[in-house]
DNA sequence: CTGTTAGCGCTTTCAA
DNA sequence: TTGAAAGCGCTAACAG
């Protein structure tokens, strides 16, 4: 069924029927309503290949996924899925492996699918800097900072980071936590690693608290196992630490576990915070004390910053979102 | 840059040019590697859409995602877009709102984009039966039964409900319990939640002990905070209960979120019961005892089913699998 | 082994 | 307001 056996049954040309089906002007309302009656009776969908080849496809916009386990991405992607609705354009979702270049992917789908922009949901700039570079469509990478890459197309939107840590660290130090121990990412690989250690870091400094990385910070992966893992080592290293620190509340989780299963008791031995304020950490017990990210502001700003360079050739823009202090019940006061 | 520029270059035709690019034979070594030279020069990529519209687009395997929230789904997603790296297939992925028309969707878009075969990623076949039941390509749905449909392309396999349900109770009789509450889903609209409850309750019938639904069956959100107001109502209308049965996971940690809130401490006042074996089960405090989806067999098998639907027009099927169970520390032995 | 060519289904001029 | 026709970039059948 094309769109010639639905112009042979009108009786009329196909450039009518295209016009019908497309809503556009210049066809009668007789007409219309006619060949509408026929599209109707054969649920007729255009063929996108077809439809798409003939545009030089300028409707799709692509959203490419790092990794489908970060919980964090999921509610970002909902919250994106759902502003694609009202929009004149078709979202297609890639999800790619947690270790696969995201920005060389895009490239090469640009040229077979020609999107008219890119939405990167996770990613990592500073990994694959020279790729992300490469980029020829306006693009934007939501919850992470793309500052570091030297790209005019490329907008981004993050929490802020910096802010997020220094609060939390403010935070345990105002409730008397002096031995902090630290789980985060890799720093060597982590930009983002790298920004919440260091104004966490910067705080305890300011108030003359010590801080033996070596043994006090252990780095792992983003996940409860990570978490758990870390926690353990931690352990072993600072055995008198009263407060740990995490960089996502899915490491926080795991770290809960592992400390509940060598007796210590959240937060009345060992103070616990996170970071992402996922839905999650305020079910767990106890409620986490974490830095939410705003997941709605960053999906519904970072498409509008998309669009925008899109619509309006806006240039690239790198915008912070400030973050949200959660206060739970993991932390408690050891004054 | 289109296939067409590339010959030019070479001073080829382009039927040689597409020969190379698509790996097939009759082309002299030689030429093909000078144009493959050409092709990394520019790092040529077809063009998808005139690619498939040629083609008629027989490559493409449609994944319908039913709402993103469910952490499930996610990991079923995650083993199906692996698997697919060594497919001969593209994975197309939609995500649809939760309360979309999962199979009215893929009608249409079966027209529009002619995938050679649907995979349902959660869906509700007792719902839009009609519209399931028009289905044309060999469809797969995963992780929820599709008996009831009456449609020769449409195969399912999920978990085995039932047993995980009566193996549940029998476990929890067995620790003493006799006052147990249920939180699941609306009944009238879900034949999975219908399955669950009534193989559930067929034990207890078996062993003597009477279940008052209205009292002690809640309907819920499958969500933490379905679960966590389920556990409310509950609470105020059987507040002598040992024991809850929950559908899910997410239910299960709402529900003991609420218990804590009032003072309740799992399992020692109330044990409770979960149903999925997510990860973050076993990182919860404490841990759940539940019932594992094995969610690397459902997306390996599931898919397996589809394939064989495709290249060999196997028929359909309705496979179970296997439940897990997970005795975890949140059902203590009341005897 | 290689080049030429006829469409795939659609949109969009251009003429009528 | 309508229909006819020219491609969009590609594959595959056919001819050389």
């Amino acid at each position: 069924m094309t769109i010639k056996d639905i112009a042979k049954e009108c009786g009329v040309g196909v450039g009518t029927v295209s016009r019908v089906l497309n809503g556009q002007a210049g066809v009668s309302e007789a007409m219309r309503e006619k060949v509408q009656q026929v599209i109707d009776k054969y649920d007729f969908v255009l063929n996108q290949n077809a439809k798409l080849l003939k545009e030089q496809e300028r409707h799709t916009i692509l959203i490419l996924v790092k990794g489908m386990s970060s919980i964090l991405l999921n509610s970002l992607l909902e919250c994106i899925q759902k502003r694609f609705e009202e929009l004149p354009y078709t979202a297609d979702v890639v999800v790619l492996d947690e270790y696969e270049n995201e920005a060389q992917y895009a490239c090469r789908i640009f040229y077979a699918r020609k999107p008219i922009g890119i939405v990167f949901l996770g990613g990592t700039p500073d990994v694959y800097k020279d790729d992300f570079a490469k980029l020829k469509v306006p693009c934007v990478l939501i919850s992470n900072q793309a500052h570091s890459v030297n790209n005019s197309n490329l907008s981004s939107i993050s929490i802020d980071d910096c802010g997020g840590s220094s609060f939390t660290a403010e935070f345990l130090i105002k409730n008397g936590h002096r031995q902090i121990g630290v789980i985060g990412g890799e720093l060597e690989s982590s930009e983002l690693s790298r920004r919440r250690y260091q104004s966490f870091l910067t705080v305890l400094e300011s108030h003359g608290i010590p801080f033996d990385f070596e043994k006090q910070y252990v780095a792992a992966k983003y996940s409860f196992e990570g978490g758990a893992q870390a926690a353990k080592k931690l352990l072993d290293q600072v055995p008198n630490i009263s407060a740990i620190f995490t960089m996502a509340d899915v490491m926080a989780i795991g770290a809960m576990r592992t400390l509940a299963d060598r007796g210590y008791s959240v937060p009345r031995d060992i103070s616990v915070t996170g970071f992402d304020g996922l839905e999650i950490s305020q079910y767990c017990t106890p409620r986490l004390t974490t830095i939410r990210q705003k997941t709605d502001l960053l999906a519904e700003q970072g498409l509008a910053l998309l669009l925008k360079s899109i619509t309006e050739k806006a240039p690239n823009n790198h915008i912070l979102i400030p973050f949200e202090f959660i206060e739970g019940e993991s932390v408690s006061n050891v004054r």
